[in-house]
DNA sequence: ATTATCTATAGATCTATAGATAATGC
DNA sequence: ATTATCTATAGATCTATAGATAATGC
């Protein structure tokens, strides 16, 4: 699976062990126990021990394939934003353009981002408790979805079904709509209580195409 | 200064501390030493005795004022609330009506995230530390600065200076509105490279009237 | 006498590692 | 022989409190 971005690499976390594809059995197990214990109580309420229980093996192990509980956090949000990345670019690229290729997107990343949604509060919540190294790489993969967006707001203006929109306007546009999936999932509790993910969609959909349409 | 909707008022916090009015004080002080912690190093890793240190007393004398950290953070948390409520609730009354009364009240709000941002962004990141009862108060105050901005949109639709919306559309702009000051604080790093914080609100409305104006 | 504050510490963690054991492959 | 895993624990916290001291007001 190729990074879509050469910019966007990750950070080599060591560990001890020699065996590449164990390294990355094990971080996954890692990975998944760590995950679903974040979600539930928070990265710093969660014990190391707790991680390597539910991993399946010991504390011992744990520190052979991170140097750190910092380590699991950064290989949580690294592999969050895989994730995410995937979802979002295998989307089936569809022939659309300008207006009708925008809606396709956002409907496609409001769609991961309620999926995820538990996800994106997580690194919402504990991307500050990252070393300052890891936190920029974290940071590094929302600008790329951002900058997703203002590719296509780009393709939209250029071919005039979008209304023009000077660079930074078309940035801030993209931001927005970057926003308006992370808000769904932080302000689901209130927002759940009227809207359908369709109905939240739509007209998120139609506010903006109020704002871009030309 | 009373507070301006009757379903808000706060948690009460025990303390071993006879007199109210010191009670008052101490606990100013104590918010004013945890607030600048928690916003360097965050919760979790700012110790009681930090707390106890910055805010001129000993442990001990802490504890007579809370009865546990989780307190500290409540009080934290309720401090800045009410700061955000009065700041934004104390605008001068101008007379301004429907989409002039919007772009106001807009201005004003976004202009208050933005003394605040650090504020807003320990509130994103700490809330879920509190205990479920604390942290539905916390919650109550998101939906009454959505509330007041659902206000002024029904007046707009009401005197035809904004087009027509279903209530549910009304409060999902509300939302939006109110996401509009917390996106500026916790994207502040990547928008501040391309926007002053006029610049941001100038173009934000701009976008919002597109959508709204009639 | 009562209230507020301080010092000293009990008790309960929790991270990370050292050293022992088990499994694998030559 | 090497690699992976486990057990047991050192060492370093940190929260919260008990009991001693100082300050206040009658």
């Amino acid at each position: 699976m190729e990074r879509p971005q050469a910019g966007n690499h990750w950070r080599e976390i060591p560990t001890e062990v020699k065996d590449p594809s164990l390294v990355t059995v094990r971080r996954r197990q890692i990975v998944d126990a760590a995950v679903k214990l974040f979600v539930q109580k928070g990265f710093h309420k969660t014990t190391t021990r707790e991680i390597a229980k539910t991993s399946g093996f010991s504390i011992g192990t744990l520190y052979e394939y991170v140097k750190s509980k910092e380590d699991v956090l950064y290989l949580v949000c690294e592999a969050i934003h895989q994730e995410m990345e995937e979802k979002i670019t295998q989307r089936p690229q569809n022939q659309a353009k300008g207006a009708v290729e925008l809606k396709e997107a956002v409907r496609g990343y409001l769609r991961v981002c309620d999926q995820m949604s538990d996800h994106i509060l997580l690194i919402y919540q504990e991307t500050k408790s990252l070393p300052f190294e890891s936190m920029r790489f974290v940071l590094s993969h929302d600008e790329y979805i951002t900058e997703i967006f203002a590719e296509i707001l780009r393709r939209g203006v250029e071919d005039k079904s979008l209304r023009p929109l000077s660079e930074s306007k078309m940035m801030l546009s993209a931001h927005n709509i970057v926003v308006l999936g992370h808000m769904w999932t932080f302000r689901r509790w209130s927002l759940q209580k009227r809207f359908s993910l369709d109905q939240y969609i739509e007209c998120q959909l139609e506010f903006l195409l109020k704002e871009l349409a030309s």
